[in-house]
DNA sequence: TTAAGTTGTCGAACCGGTTCGATAGTGAGG
DNA sequence: CCTCACTATCGAACCGGTTCGACAACTTAA
């Protein structure tokens, strides 16, 4: 492989004028420039990303660190990690992206190492053992999903409390007074996900402020016992006029039970939930829904980290952003 | 940031004699390689990966090359990705991922800058515009998919000819005289990827041999069509008892267009489909079907890339090799 | 005419590791 | 006691870039 001492001395110059040359950090005549260019051309010269990192310190790679759970309903990750990559992509970075159950330890690993310039956490818990490595880390970091401290990293999520009060709002001023809600699965709140309580809680408490009633249901994760217990929840609860589900295993499971019961919506039983858009359209969920924007909460963050490896002084203080949920009224309350 | 430097001057050596310690390529004596690794824990050394990355020549890296099609029914890929993490890992190796849509412009960059070891491709087409350039690359290379030319590199899918065959017969012992096919997408067809039509030309084939009736028909990839068409077909080709889908926009769907039609599996129609296990209880799929083995591919591609990697000449011929199609009855048919 | 830039280029140092060759010290074998 | 082999260590070179300081040649200003 052709290095910058080669195409030094095909064009005539030294090494330092080649670097010169590609940088635009000095000035360079025209016709030294050319004949640069051409050797460059003739011997097909990529700098070596290595030695580049070695002496600028910079790898213009980030580093995505995302926890897989075998027991979890994936096909939503996807939707962060791509818009991820693209952003990523576009300021000029590539993605490292490390899958490691040992989340804590694959983070001190690559980091302590200097392969990356910048992390993005997903998936991030109330208690997220990450965080503290990411803390002591050289570089910035930028996640999505709310820890319990926030300093010296940037946050991204979406607003759940907010998106419980929408939906229980929409569902109150139809007049429903009794509500079924499916949170996430036992081991999300277990692991520490705060979006699984802050949705939950909110809508508990609004619910009861008004003196709904609500019967919250931690929901299963695989098939066949989700499609079970939607139906023993159905059994149990016929007073229940609506239902709230903030968990995609069982609304993603919901449109066959329903069907297979017998109960049409929203005629027999109003259905919200909060899923993306994306995410509806793959499962071809007909149901009223805020959206969970992962497109929009992957790009933020990514674009935040960019901000903080271009200028680690000027970026300013570290924010908790929330993501404004909205409602997508497709028709299935009444 | 610690350098080998700073761990040598704490401890008392050279610098060599710390590489050596960490290394264990020349024999250290214990008392040193003890206040070696003192001074290691104390000062929180760890390499730095680009350095070692230029002196060695290894980065210890991985790219896999995805390409993601927006109009793609996507929740599949990760079941190739993760498993390729999780070998590579094993074997000491990180993962760039790459998912630009220009994928040979993204690969040339990669391979040529030498940010990784070894190559892995997804997706594989036809005529894929990735494999020449992967073969000028210094990098051994590994795939899922079947592309035209295979020299050079290492190539991994199922074997798509005999699994239609599997599934045609499966049907042709039944009785059944006039089946209906949904293959994938037309784009599929378009953008050259193989197993699209080595599997309808095999079942073609077959059904004409024993002079079954088979309707075939490209799927649509996003909802509503899907269902939509799926709803078409069934009404243009009443006469048809049985079904063969090769498309998971479709079988995922199919249950609820069924179910809504009145339509029971297998007393009314037999189902036969070609999916992956794990896809199959996502979407609660009851079909008789091919398992496409998304993770033993992923892990096969990692394997051979890393055995190559490891020992560049002694690794052996470049080979293709098919995994054998496997039926897992869910009892659809009849 | 000289002092003070400006432009274009070079050489050397540096980034942080690995590895080769040399060497001092030690123990065994003759 | 001398030689030989082996162990433990060091210094220097090297991997392939970037960047700083120096400097020659050429302008421009005084």
């Amino acid at each position: 492989m052709a290095t910058i001492g080669d195409v030094a001395r095909k064009a005539g110059v030294s090494r330092s004028t080649v670097s010169y040359a590609l940088s635009g950090k000095r000035s360079i005549s025209a016709e030294t420039r050319e004949r640069i260019h051409e050797a460059i051309i003739e011997l097909g010269f990529t700098p070596n990303a290595g030695a580049r990192a070695l002496a600028t310190s910079q790898t213009m790679v980030i580093g995505l660190f995302v926890n897989f759970f075998a027991d979890e309903f994936s096909p939503a990750m996807l939707q962060y990690v791509l818009p991820i990559s693209d952003v990523a992509r576009e300021a000029g970075y590539d993605i490292l992206m490390v899958t490691e159950t040992d989340g804590p330890q694959a983070l001190r690993r690559i980091a302590s190492s200097d392969m990356v310039d910048g992390i993005v956490l997903l998936n991030v818990a109330h208690n997220d053992a990450r965080i503290p490595v990411l803390r002591q880390a050289r570089q910035p970091g930028s996640m999505v999903g709310l820890p319990s401290n926030t300093d010296g990293v940037d946050v991204f999520d979406l607003d759940f409390e907010e998106s419980a009060r929408i939906l229980v709002e929409h569902l109150r001023v139809r007049g429903h007074r009794s509500i079924i809600l499916v949170t996430p699965q036992q081991h999300v709140f277990e692991r520490g996900g705060a979006y699984a309580w802050r949705f939950r809680d909110a809508a508990l408490e609004r619910a009861s402020r008004y003196g709904i009633q609500m019967f919250s249901y931690a929901g299963e994760t695989r098939q066949p016992a989700v499609n079970r217990q939607l139906n023993e929840i159905l059994d149990a609860r016929p007073e229940a006029t609506a239902m709230i589900v903030h968990n995609d295993a069982a609304i993603a499971a919901l449109p066959s039970v329903l069907h297979d019961r017998g109960i049409g919506v929203p005629d027999d039983l109003s259905v919200v939930g909060i899923f993306s858009e994306e995410f509806g359209r793959l499962f071809s969920l007909p149901y009223t829904a805020v959206e969970t924007s992962p497109d929009e909460l992957g790009r933020s963050a990514v674009q935040a980290l960019v901000r903080r490896m271009v200028d680690p002084a000027g970026a300013g203080e570290y924010a908790v952003r929330f993501v404004e949920p909205r409602i997508t009224d497709r028709g299935s309350t009444r």
